[in-house]
DNA sequence: AATGAATGAGCTTTCATTCAT
DNA sequence: GATGAATGAAAGCTCATTCAT
């Protein structure tokens, strides 16, 4: 017999569903201010509750951390594999899962890449996060070498190509807002195609019309302190 | 009768340096941990004194932070201001200024430039230091306009551009390391290189001997935590 | 359904009665050492708790400060109110009123009225506690011209007076000990009598008994040092 | 052989004078903020010289402290000397006596007297100061059993009749400013006249200007904080 | 499940004290 | 004699974490 024809989720969902709700928004919070300078009480009060209702679905600030350190490389992950079968090169392959990647990063729904702080994991979690990220940036670079064999990516450093791409990416969560005249879809596609035509084998202008339509516009930048 | 021939710095020129020597090693944490995991005992550390020796030459931890970031955009501004002199079209004006930033940065003995963290400073003193970056990226947006209409530079979106500039050369005090197989001479120069491609009118091979060279190596990673 | 049959306070009336006895507590430790020689330590250390359990009450040191001084007025008030009601001329006013003040000021339970320190208040805090203390002393020269005119009080400056009974009164908590042979009656109202004869037109003899029977006690005095 | 015919004062007398100096100084500021108030900053900085030099004077904080207190007793001793030499019966000298000691307490090169705090003093050298306090008191009270004696003043409490009378005085120093409309012999006067009637067994009406002409002044209050 | 309360550890800042010049 | 510099020990305040309700 099933209750509400499962319409309701059981508790256990729940549960995870609130657990990811804490991770998304605490990502957020960490990207802008870094893990440092945000409390549990600035994720716990944008998420409506009190400190102390985290500690069931969390259990400490650093698995917070090491959670959303997962999330992101799981996404990252998912969106290269995505990249991996639809894209027809290296060049292509990176474009798209990384395209993908971006754009979940800033939608609103999205989980906010985070940026590996230096010693803001706690003792014995750095390790497996570090490899996951190692990992990622592996292959990466092995889609960077890929496409310098098959011709779409001219000859270029891959561990260099990388850090610059990521670098451009991970940036955008510095600057983009959601408020302003981009949408995360323009301000995406625009990003990748301007941050990989630098190691394009045969570049060409540039499409998006964010390019194209080169008006003025307004990104917020810095408010002020509380 | 001077003393040692004026050799010794007066009193008022080493309180001067130890201000800066302060303001250097900071900004090296700062960009490592963030200012809010950076502790005023870390930078005392580091530079072999203890934490309340720091006061007579900083009023307080902002007054630090302020001054990172002044120091970082005094030296952006300088050598931007080279670039804009030696360069003969926008592209080259960019990278020639750029590279300087980024040499100095992640040199040795230089000031590491310090990313603006978003509500690190405190209530009245982010204004000038918003402000001061917000006048640096509008003179960088010039330059790439600039390139735009002497035929240098892709029709680009600028402010775009900028941002993807800097966020691939802020990244770089993340994974750079001096003990790492790159001098800092090296490293500046591929990145700048590989980064401007991306809006580059016609973008050529890669010289530097970084890609040519497509040997692996280590850079250093994250190590331990507290 | 009521727990208790309501006996027990609601969780908001006993956050404010704690609030109140740190204040009160505060208060006798101001009182003995002055704001700038007491730690919050001491405070909560008489309170049985820990200093950061007192956050939750008080926003800092300064705003527990003020709150001390605003219940010392408010008492003060509140007597010298009882005495402008019952008394039948400006120094039966008087009397009546500072002796509740006083009885108050010292009793066990009551709340110590605090010296308003020079400099002791943060910034812009001191404005409104000296206006509140501003208007008591008026209300209090008021009553002295009041009883002027009626003829109960001797033509005197009532600046001055005002200024010699608040003196002797506020003195008392220096040398008052409720381990003393004195209780807060008979004190306060010995003191009263005494200090108001100062300005009475027609002054008596003193009737108290702690006048008319002249037996040497001992007052305690200071104790111990940190 | 002398030099300069003995104008000039000796090395050692030189440095008594100066010890005379910061301790007279300091004693002011205590007054005002309290002795844990009060930083050596705050008293070097009224000598327009550094902290660092007081320590040729004085041994420590605490040293200066009791600089301050015996100071007080011995100026408080000397005048109620006077007294006890140039009245006729106990009221008399005990005016005479304090109306000295406050005229010089709140004269502009006197030494202002300063309140015994609780706990300001350090461990082992409370003890000689409260003695002199105490015997000071005591001689007080003397002066006060002697005039009940021989019929100046009423049948009186004495230890509360001090009380009163040190409150009344020591306050003093809490309202009393050099720029307001009195000067310090007005003052004094006014005030010692008040307050001892208070246990005169004769009381007359109050001769001084003071009293006589109840001119509203201006009395200078509590400014701002720092 | 969630909250208010409490705590201990840590951080920024101040200050009395010492020392080399 | 006096000063700038440095230090260690506190004090105010914050915050991750725990616990009773």
């Amino acid at each position: 017999m099933t209750r509400w024809a499962n319409a309701l989720p059981s508790r256990a969902e729940q549960s995870d569903m609130k657990r990811k709700a804490i991770i998304r928004e605490a990502a957020r919070v960490f990207n802008k201010r870094g893990s440092h300078g945000t409390t549990l009480d600035d994720v716990a009060d944008r998420l409506g509750v009190t400190k102390a209702a985290l500690y069931r679905y969390v259990d400490n600030k650093n698995d917070l951390l090491v959670g959303c350190h997962e999330e992101a490389m799981d996404i990252a992950n998912e969106q290269l594999g995505i990249g991996e079968r639809e894209g027809r090169n290296g060049l292509e392959k990176i474009r798209i899962g990384m395209a993908g990647y971006l754009r979940i990063m800033i939608g609103d729904m999205g989980v906010p890449v985070l940026v590996l702080e230096e010693n803001a994991l706690a003792e014995g979690t750095a390790g497996p996060i570090i490899a996951l990220r190692d990992a990622f940036e592996k292959r990466l670079r092995g889609l960077v070498e890929e496409g310098i064999r098959d011709g779409s990516i001219l000859p270029v450093n891959p561990k260099l190509a990388v850090f610059m791409l990521l670098g451009a990416l991970n940036w955008v969560t510095k600057w983009y807002s959601p408020e302003g005249a981009w949408t995360p879809e323009q301000a995406s596609s625009a990003m990748i195609e301007l941050a990989t035509r630098a190691f394009a084998a045969e570049p060409d202008a540039l499409a998006s019309e964010l390019h194209r339509s080169i008006t003025p516009f307004n990104a917020p930048r810095q408010k002020r302190k509380r």
